[in-house]
DNA sequence: TTTTATTTAGAACATTCGTTTGTACCCTAT
DNA sequence: ATAGGGTACAAACGAATGTTCTAAATAAAA
């Protein structure tokens, strides 16, 4: 029985990052991954938080077994774990983005706003985030302001793909169209005859992800 | 893809276990599991079994992830309980959808066609399905030609709702967006200046459902 | 404060587990 | 027969990952 006093910081915290990371991933994480996500300096304090999570009956875990962790409900059922991915910002042309001032993608972003996505989604790609787009520079791709945007994290994309690209000099991200441009550039076009391409040396621009799925919000 | 040729038998075998533990225990089997469960003598004939599976398009796993293995159906799509809905058809402004004839929404389509939704979908809708749109009649609510349309089968429906609707003289389905005209007409307006909006009268025109998510093919 | 329980830390250990390599077997077609 | 593809075998490797131990730090209780 799961009793509602409240929990350390860190166990909550861990507790925080299974209940972000299974219904994202659809399995578990190691005891290193949550070691890692949760800033914790030993593996042996997540293993002891674990198992204080494990005796409160928050989650079940198999002996000796990878990746087996499961929550647990308050009557100590498994939880369902459809996937989620979390909207951690918002994307526009020269908007600048905080969250990717650093150059990893947020792990465990502080928002409490998530999306549910096709779980077909979460199996062809690691890790997946969520951005809400904001103006319409993509609008002729069909991509309206408010939309929310799928991002695969990967390096590797085609011309013309939607990216989230990260101007490294600039630091700002911008949601655009890819082009190379010759080898030393690429262009970043809106999907908005309005507005202009922008050419960018190569080095100064960092691919974060691209866009795999776009959700409207409809009546 | 899945070809309908018959497997090897150890290589059945081995789909067969996987068939008959991941359900029951809700994760994977590890290669060693999986070896002593078949009588196998070797990981690397497992391994070996696997790769061809996954050639085979039946599973998928990932690379250097304990318990990574999930079954696909013929589609390469999981193997779950994840919702679909079935692609019934496609619609345009004017087109005929036999789908439509009758008056019943397919509940079991012979479709082998269909697609994976967000498990919300499904709980806030009884029933759904998903029509292909042809054409860019709503192109200016962001629906592109080929974009598939998931339609909650719903008759109560508000102004500015994207519909699917049935006229009954004309014995057509179209995809527009629905206003009343006083008491006695509708308005269905496509999403596209160059086209005209129609009015009909409200006993000619039979509300379908209406578009609760789009899903458009990305790269 | 003193005492006790809880939590964190660091390191090393032991096992699990995916992966690779080399070889042999068994068919079928040439 | 022989060559080649598909399959099976055994062994070993190495990375991933759960586990354990001791000590220190911190919080709670007395």
């Amino acid at each position: 029985m799961v009793t509602a006093s409240k929990l350390p910081a860190r166990r909550q915290r861990i507790l925080d990052f299974l209940r972000e990371f299974m219904p994202v991933n659809g399995y578990s994480p190691t005891i290193r991954e949550i070691q890692h996500s949760c800033a914790i300096s030993s593996t042996s304090v997540v293993e002891y938080n674990l198992a204080r999570l494990e005796e409160g009956g928050y989650l079940a875990r198999r002996q000796d077994s990878a990746r087996s962790i499961e929550l647990l409900d308050g009557e100590g059922n498994p939880v369902s774990n459809n996937p989620r991915v979390a909207v951690v910002g918002s994307i526009a042309a020269g908007e600048p983005l905080p969250v990717f001032s650093a150059e990893e993608i947020p792990p465990v972003p502080e928002f409490d706003h998530s999306i549910e996505i096709r779980p077909a989604l979460q199996r062809r790609f690691k890790a997946l985030y969520a951005l809400q787009v904001r103006g319409t520079s993509m609008i002729e791709d069909l991509i309206d302001d408010g939309d929310i945007v799928v991002i695969a994290p990967v390096t590797e994309v085609a011309d013309g793909d939607q990216v989230v690209a990260w101007l490294r000099d600039e630091q700002e991200a911008t949601l655009k169209k890819f082009y190379h441009h010759g080898d030393q550039w690429v262009r970043l076009q809106p999907a908005n005859s309005q507005m202009r391409p922008m050419i960018h040396a190569a080095d100064n621009v960092e691919v974060k992800g691209k866009v795999v799925e776009i959700q409207r919000q409809l009546g």
